[in-house]
DNA sequence: ATAAGGGTTCCAGCCGCTGGAAGCTCAAGT
DNA sequence: ACTTGAGCTTCCAGCGGCTGGAACCCTTAT
């Protein structure tokens, strides 16, 4: 099949699956026009990467799930491990953006948002704490 | 002051302070031999520019809220809507987050990570669901 | 005199795409 | 048979937000 249909299929844009095989992390047929010919096969592949891609790994991870997918003697500890690091980031970064939205929260909640200039989210963010 | 000394006292690297002066986020005056020349005041707005990226702001929502700082007249309800609506975006992110933490938490639970080829992360990514 | 530790400029690259130009091929309609 | 339009190919450039490195200048201490 085209590169359309593939894209179709596996939820990704032609665009970025040209680029994936430009850096090396899936390849395809050509057919005798030139064009890439993908098999059912190569879209599980895409697939698989794009479930990986939204869930949160980087393409590196991927590169490196794709071949643990591939591999069918590879031990499942392995993917555990890179899975485990993985959540572990997303967790670090859940944590981080909890800790943005409370001081920012609270810089909203104290801005009477109104026509005058006095302004607790600027004074927050300049540093002169006010006495709240 | 020199431009390390302001990296220092901003919490800024000096290379990513001539950036933002070669964006035009920030100007510096120049001393006689070329170098930026900092004022105290253009420490404020670095540290500024600093704890509002450090929020989550991008850079072009910095350049709004500097030029809400810098005008003493500005109504709070600009800035207000400006961070409301980036509390807005911070919420979708952590709620994003979450579930893909979920997702992929619910995978490397069911993942008994031994030595085996079985594997429900890898079968869960491929899109192959199973009777767990 | 010289060496270290600033500063300056500019150019290139990181990630993960995405847009656009120029040209080819294919299928359908007239 | 010819045209149109969609879809394919390649390549080059740019996004955001820096960051590293090269090559050079300026200042200060020894």
């Amino acid at each position: 099949m085209n590169i359309g249909t593939a894209a179709r299929q596996s939820g990704l844009p032609p665009k970025t699956i040209r680029y994936y095989e430009d850096i090396g992390l899936l390849t395809a047929d050509r057919a005798a026009n030139g064009y890439r010919d993908y098999s059912n096969e190569d879209v599980h592949r895409l697939r698989f990467v794009q479930r990986s891609r939204s869930l949160g790994f980087s393409v590196e991870e991927c590169r490196q799930l794709l071949s643990l997918y591939t591999d069918r003697d590879r031990a499942s500890a392995d993917v555990k491990a890179i899975a485990t690091e993985k959540l572990a980031q997303i967790d670090r970064k859940i944590a981080e953006l909890t800790g943005l939205r409370e001081m920012l929260g609270h810089l909203v909640e104290h801005c009477h948002g109104d026509a005058r200039p006095d302004c607790p989210i600027i004074d927050g963010l300049s540093g002169r704490s006010r006495d709240h």
